[in-house]
DNA sequence: GCTGGTTTTGTTACCGCTAACATTAGTCAA
DNA sequence: TTGACTAATGTTAGCGGTAACAAAACCAGC
């Protein structure tokens, strides 16, 4: 329960400024005082800050001297009482501390920041319920708009999104894009993102093109990553579309789901799983594996180093995110290459756009790249 | 798992609500409208959604009729205009995407957000200019408190601190801890973080009393990373002070500056660049290197491998951060374990206190470890 | 000097909510 | 029944800005 104290009506404390008025309020200095040191009156101080060539020259002189004298700091809250624009945008994301997402944010965050946009983040810890309880504290903030990750959320939380894109809020989905068709007739909320279904069919194509055949693919620890599943489900349609297209040329695909913890240790325990599967009673040894992420590949590839397990000769490894480290480990780690930080680019500028000329919802289908290296040969 | 299935997008609707007076304002549903609905004044909607306990049972039901009938969302900067208290709390800090702080942004968030604050987050790039710049954006926005990255400002962040701080609005800076008496008089702000002077000589006499005297720091590629710097000064600090005590028995520092870029391959340039300075014609081979973080000394050791010089035997490496990729290595990397997360936690909570019950300033020294690991011996 | 148009500045009325005080209804002992 | 006290709700007056309109001030050309 909050802690909702009487307040004790002492207010106390002269608290004086030099310039020592009893100040009323909350204690800021505000346009009004510095309108009066200017000779002017506070709508006019206001008009300058917002569009300083509409005061003449002079005015606009005594208002900055007036202004630095007293160290005037706006009032946002009431500035966007006034006019309806808050000019601050919040994100809701999964994880902050999850490097996937955190150089997204960076790029949100640095190109709202260059259009004079603050950023209100909150992170949803890849639950759809708190996700929708972010949602419904931030809109009361009014936000200029607003950044969701992913296409899938509640019930509650859609309806809220819908509402706020009918209400002039731009809203923005990021880091995914639906499959195929699924799209239906009207998609009203903005995407900036890539179709995950189609990163799994094609990180399959690749293992299947290098001869592979019996595949794993060890998905993300958390439960709703469901962009992480999707790749898996992709990974898997691509391999029952190569079954069936060639008759007697059969590729079978095992999921693999590692408990949560340290994504590396996860990758080993995956990559034990894996060799554990194979051996002399199973007729069909795993020969390649994709990975949720690459921290979880590069765990099993570290692993696979351990036991002296040829990579990519006896097992293949690949990985999506194209982490640093992918590149630096021998072999060196085939991954997909996101738009990690292009998506939070992109994003805030289907936001902009949104804002300053009233755009309609976008959709953007950003470039994702396979980083072919020696762990796949 | 909650339902999360594709919504068939229609909800289109006439956009009015049932009882569908045109609404002037901004659009939203007001208290003013609740209050009709539930047959009370606006104050009464407003104190029930503060304190429930203080209205009669009975209007309380009608009141939450009346709250999910209309869907009232409310207006924090009105609120906050009205009654001074925002409930929010800015962040600034050097890099979102830099892991390090991520994790301390997540410890902030969650521990802010279980107690109803939100989080308005900004990035300085590591630029005690853009620092100044977002104090002072941020400050227009009237947070609850504020938080900033280290203890080095401008002196015009200075002054925009302490006038919060003298403003009651509490300010902490994290990750930071002045060095040893530099304290002065009157630290007017609250800090939690560590002494990073005291990690730098803790780093050098280790290697010191594994027996190696010739060192090398590898600094960070950021100009404006002061911590990394502070923990470099102390590194040789360090060594000086062991020189100077064991009369002939000098240590030696070496000083290596990597330039900016991906921190993996820095740290492999700065494994050459010591490579370098040692050999035959040099009097006094390296023989040990502290990093300022995990991802450099990683990428030496990586590098260190590839030349095929022994870890720790030819060289002795540690980091700073305890990044999980350290102790995946082989060898295991020795390295330094900051507080990452609590950081944030204990920042949080700080702030918490502070406005709660208005407790003082506070010091938090937080508690590093080092982890001796086989790249140390 | 006057007219009409353009700058420049001011007046007014809120935005949506809450602190402080005011009022009314309700309870209970005498 | 009544007065005194408590519980519940209402009234008023802003918080600090800005949109919209209104009024000056200025300027050129006749």
């Amino acid at each position: 329960m909050p802690s909702i104290k009487k307040y004790p009506v002492v207010l106390a404390a002269p608290e004086a400024s030099p310039s020592a008025r009893i100040r009323r309020g909350h204690g800021r200095v505000t346009l009004q005082e510095v309108a009066a040191q200017a000779s002017v009156t506070s709508i006019t101080v206001s008009r300058y800050l917002r569009e300083p060539d509409v005061v003449a020259p002079a005015t606009a002189l005594r208002i900055q001297a007036a202004l630095s004298a007293t160290g005037y700091v706006p009032n946002k809250q009431a500035g966007q009482l006034a006019s309806g624009h808050s000019r601050m945008v919040a994100a809701i994301i999964p994880s902050i501390s999850n490097s996937i997402f955190s150089e997204t944010v960076q790029g949100l965050s640095d190109t709202l920041q260059a259009s004079g946009y603050e950023l209100m983040l909150a992170s949803s810890g890849y639950s759809l319920e708190r996700e929708e309880a972010q949602i419904r504290a931030v809109l009361a903030w009014s936000p200029s708009a607003l950044v969701v990750t992913g296409r899938h959320h509640t019930v509650g939380a859609t309806l809220m999104l819908l509402g706020a894109q009918r209400g002039r809020t731009p809203v923005v989905e990021i880091w995914d894009q639906p499959a195929e068709g699924e799209g239906s007739s009207m998609e009203a909320i903005s995407q900036v993102g890539f179709n995950h279904h189609e990163v799994g069919q094609a990180m399959a194509e690749h293992l299947l093109s290098r001869g592979h055949r019996h595949l794993a693919y060890v998905d993300s620890g958390v439960v709703e990553d469901f962009r992480a599943h999707e790749r898996g489900a992709g990974f898997r349609a691509a391999a029952r579309a190569h079954s069936r297209t060639n008759r007697r040329d059969t590729a079978t695909v095992k999921l693999i789901k590692p408990p949560a913890g340290d994504a590396f240790e996860c990758g080993r325990l995956a990559l034990a799983q894996i060799m554990a599967l194979s051996g002399p009673t199973v007729t069909a040894n795993i020969t390649a594996a994709a990975f949720a992420n690459d921290h979880l590949a590069c765990g099993a590839l570290l692993e696979a180093q351990a036991r002296n397990i040829k990579v990519p000769d006896q097992l293949a490894l690949m990985g999506f995110g194209d982490f640093p480290i992918s590149r630096q480990l021998q072999p060196q780690l085939s991954t997909i290459s996101p738009p990690r930080l292009d998506i939070g680019v992109q994003a805030a500028q289907v936001l902009l756009a949104a804002l300053q000329s009233g755009s309609p919802t976008a959709h953007r289908a950003l470039e994702w790249q396979m980083q072919v290296r020696a762990s796949t040969g």
